[in-house]
This record gives C-alpha cells, sequence and structure tokens, in this order.
DNA sequence: TGGTAAATTTAGTCTTGACTAAAATAAAGT
DNA sequence: ACTTTATTTTAGTCAAGACTAAATTTACCA
C-alpha cells in the first residue's frame, strides 16, 4: 500500500499534466505550492517518486509521470471523483462540501467501497463538478470545453463543467443557480476585461465577473 | 486535531475498560496486544497520553481513561458505530466487513459526514452488532447481556449482541443464520464444555461451540 | 525471604515527510 | 557575456510512532 502523501502527489501532478490550464512543464515549485508544501519537500519526494519508477524526473527542469506513477494518480482521482458524486447525490452535499469531505476518504477507502458507490451511482462516468471519471482500468475521457468568459456575446452554452479548486468560488456559482446542465445566455460583455451578464435559464439576467467566468466551461449551442 | 494513533490508543482502551471480558486493570501488554504494537511501543504512547492529561498512568500497574479521553474515545467509538450501520445499512455490507472499513473511515469522516449518516439512519442508538452508539455528547448507556455459552438447557433468547473481534467468526455466526433479534432455543449442551445444539427459529437444529456462543449476547426469553 | 520469570520501562534506532538555511543552477537583462 | 535574480537542490533538523535490546520492577514460588 503506497502513502497517502504519495498518492497525493501522483495525483496532483496528473492533474497539473492534463489540466486546462496547461503549464508546459510541471516544475517542483508548481506542484510544491498546490501541495502547500515548500519546494524543498517536494523535491525530497520527487526523488523518491523517480527512485520508484512512478515518475520522470530531470533536476532543475520538471516531473512526468510514469505508466505506472499515471496508474495510481488515476485510481486516486477515480476514487475522489466518485466519493465527490456519491456525497453529492447520496448525502446531499453541496458543490462545494465535496471536495473537502473526498479529499480524506479517497485514501481510506476499499476497492470493496469504490465498486459498491460505482454501482449503486450507476457506474457513472462524469463527476460532480462535470470531470470524467477514469473507468477500474484507468481509462479516462479528457474533455476540452470553452470557457464561459471566451463566449462570445448573444451566444448561448450549456454548463458542463466547474473548476473545484476553490470551494469559496463553488459556493458563488452554485448560489447563482449554476448547475452541470444548465443553459446560459450572455447578454453583455463589458470591456476592458469587464464583467459579462449572464441569463441563466427563466432567471434575471445577473453579472457575473471574468474570473469566475474563466472557471465556467461550456458548450455553446446552436 | 488528534492523530489517528491517538484515537485508536483511546478507543482501545475504552474497550478493554467496558468490555464484557472485564480486566481487572488495562495493562500496557494488554493494550499492545489490542494494538497490534509492542509493549515498548505502547508505553511510549501511554506516556504521551498521560503527558496530555487524557488518562491515568500508574507505571508498571496500568492506565485508566480520564474524562477528556474518555470523551475523545467515545467519539471515536461513535463515528465508527455509526459508519458499521452506515456500510450495513446503506451499502449492503455483510457482519463481517464492516469493521475492517470503518476501522479506516471513522478517522476520515468530518462532523458534517456523521451528521448526515446519523440523520438518514434515523438517529441509532444500536450498532450493527448490538453495539450501543454514544450520542453526540458522549452519552453512552451500556447493556450486561447473558452470553449464549450461558442459557440452560431449553431455554430460548434472542440475540441482541454479537462479538465483533473475530471476522471469521462473524462470518460463521451470518452463515447459520443468526442475525440480532433472532430467537435461538437451545436444544442440547453436551457436558465436558461440549458444544450445544441450537435451533434458530424455524430452522434445523444446529451444533455451535462454547467458543462461539460465549461470543453470542442473549436476553432470555420467558 | 530470596531467586527467578514475566511484565514493564528505558535507551537508542529507523522511516516518513515535513521544515529552514545555504549552496548550486538556470534564466534574463543590460 | 556577465551579473543579478529566481528557482531548485542539498544538507541538516524535527516530530510521530514504530522497532529491538537492555535494564528495571513486580510477582510468585520454593
Amino acid at each position: 500500500m503506497l502513502s497517502q502523501s504519495i498518492e497525493d502527489y501522483l495525483k496532483t501532478i496528473y492533474k497539473l499534466q492534463h489540466g486546462s490550464d496547461a503549464p508546459t512543464q510541471v516544475t517542483t515549485s508548481l506542484l510544491a505550492e498546490r501541495m502547500g508544501v515548500t519546494a524543498a519537500s517536494a523535491t525530497n519526494m520527487i526523488k523518491k517518486l523517480a527512485e520508484m519508477n512512478l515518475l520522470e524526473y530531470a533536476p532543475y527542469k520538471g516531473v512526468a509521470l510514469r505508466a505506472a506513477g499515471e496508474k495510481i494518480a488515476l485510481e486516486t482521482i477515480r476514487h475522489h471523483r466518485l466519493i465527490e458524486l456519491y456525497l453529492s447525490e447520496a448525502l446531499g452535499y453541496s458543490w462545494d462540501a465535496v471536495d473537502a469531505e473526498a479529499e480524506r476518504l479517497e485514501h481510506a477507502i476499499s476497492e470493496e467501497f469504490e465498486e459498491r458507490i460505482d454501482r449503486m451511482l450507476g457506474y457513472p462516468t462524469i463527476g460532480a463538478h462535470g470531470e470524467p471519471i477514469p473507468d477500474k482500468n484507468g481509462q479516462i475521457e479528457e474533455q476540452t470545453y470553452a470557457r464561459l468568459s471566451d463566449i462570445e456575446r448573444g451566444q448561448r452554452a450549456v454548463v458542463k463543467r466547474v473548476s473545484d479548486r476553490d470551494a469559496a468560488m463553488l459556493r458563488y456559482m452554485n448560489d447563482m443557480g449554476l448547475r452541470l446542465g444548465t443553459v446560459v445566455k450572455v447578454c453583455e460583455k463589458a470591456p476592458f476585461k469587464g464583467p459579462l451578464t449572464l441569463l441563466i435559464e427563466a432567471d434575471q439576467p445577473q453579472t457575473l465577473g471574468l474570473e469566475v467566468a474563466h472557471h465556467i466551461f461550456v458548450d455553446p449551442v446552436r
């Protein structure tokens, strides 16, 4: 059994490599920042993971997962996303609360637990925030969506995924009435990176800062 | 936040102090054995817990929980038993599988999780194996039942609780058809600590070794 | 009551994964 | 191309919680 810490590092590296922010290289400092540790600590762990053949390490350059490391990362992500969805569907957790809870549970559950909630949820492929859930074999379908911030004025779009990085932002989006599948229409876009005005289904128009819109992924309609 | 290890020690001490096996003293070696560590390791932890005022420690004699330690123990036990019941009721876990899963989950769940499953289960007071579940304030109603091994021939009794110490034994009891609430009748008792013959409700009579019967707690009827 | 066996504690080590401070390397600007 | 700055790595610590081996205490029995 691998330590919780190792699983977390691998998961974080995977998400950095495949995230929508598309970093060229996964550097030590970036990883350290995401893990909430110092760069020195990250270097230590990187060396250990490289030693275990879980990743490719070019000192001073960055890291990349090897097949074995990616497998573990995907298993961990699968656990995380299944638990998030379960918390949301079966226990009524809100969008912004599932991540923190899943963060701890993902390291504690057995294969049996995973299988039971997977079955109970009907073998889902999309998580609570719209992320793809890797299957048991570690297969994952990474999707690429447009950002709401890039949608043209007058365009309508379906909310497909939201970033789960910031719980407060998730709560804000939730309180605005945004859900997965919600159809939104961009009514206005203020100039100079100003806020956009959004119409959510039959609701009243609301303004939304670019920063938030940047973390909402949509599929334009028509 | 206290470490997982500390919670486990406190929980184990509580169970030793209040268990049906009624040990006179909770000794270092007994605690070490239950925790699966060496006596030296147990001594270290005991000293640390005494330092934290969580328990009373008389070197070479034994330990006893102080109020603060008991509170933590009961919170941990509450988590454990709520999770066990949830796994059993909501996820279809078998009697013998809940303990191992709960053992890891109990340290990972939040207060919110606890509250949600508590509500979902209807604020239960009895756990999956018949143990009392401490309430949110750490109040617990310890019950004392007779052991099936002590029941006289011809007597009928209701299964109220089973020991959860040995998963294999739990599985065996389960496969025999024993459940909480099951009414059993002792048909025969072989001499010299021999097996007893049991009639389970409308079933065929079955023989059961004393060792197992010792771990089944019942309420005699009539 | 003294001697031995069993239980307990002490002393010292190990591993994991964090940290700080210092050294080394890479990158960027003049 | 050289210097400054930022990033990364190295070196050395620390805390938690386990371990083994040795020393100590208790308990029991002759």
